[in-house]
DNA sequence: CGTATGACGTGCA
DNA sequence: GTGCACGCCATAC
């Protein structure tokens, strides 16, 4: 079990509608000052399941998403997560 | 093992 | 409120 696969799987465990900060999941995950990996981890590893365009900044700001910052907030309106 | 990279966060001007 | 620079951790090569 990596810090990588406890970020994915707290990241799965994100409900829906609901939105968690980079350094929220970090802190999750077992290591609250590992944001950075956990952005470095979504970007290269990331799996159907895992609905990563709920992790935004802490700042409120999307950050990014692999598919396109446009879809994640889309994602995100749909759900009702951001204005 | 050491270096480079990154979807970040905080501090300061 | 905006912009720049530094620091942080884990992963990949």
């Amino acid at each position: 079990m990596s810090f990588k696969d406890n970020v994915l799987k707290v990241v799965a465990n994100i409900s829906k509608g609901k939105t968690l900060s980079y350094k929220e999941v970090s802190c999750l995950a077992g290591s609250p000052r590992a944001y950075r990996a956990v952005g470095n981890i979504l970007n290269k590893n990331y799996d159907p399941k895992i609905p990563c365009h709920r992790v935004i900044r802490s700042n409120g700001q999307l950050g990014g998403y692999n598919r396109g910052v446009v879809k994640k907030k889309k994602l995100l309106k749909q759900e009702k997560a951001i204005s």
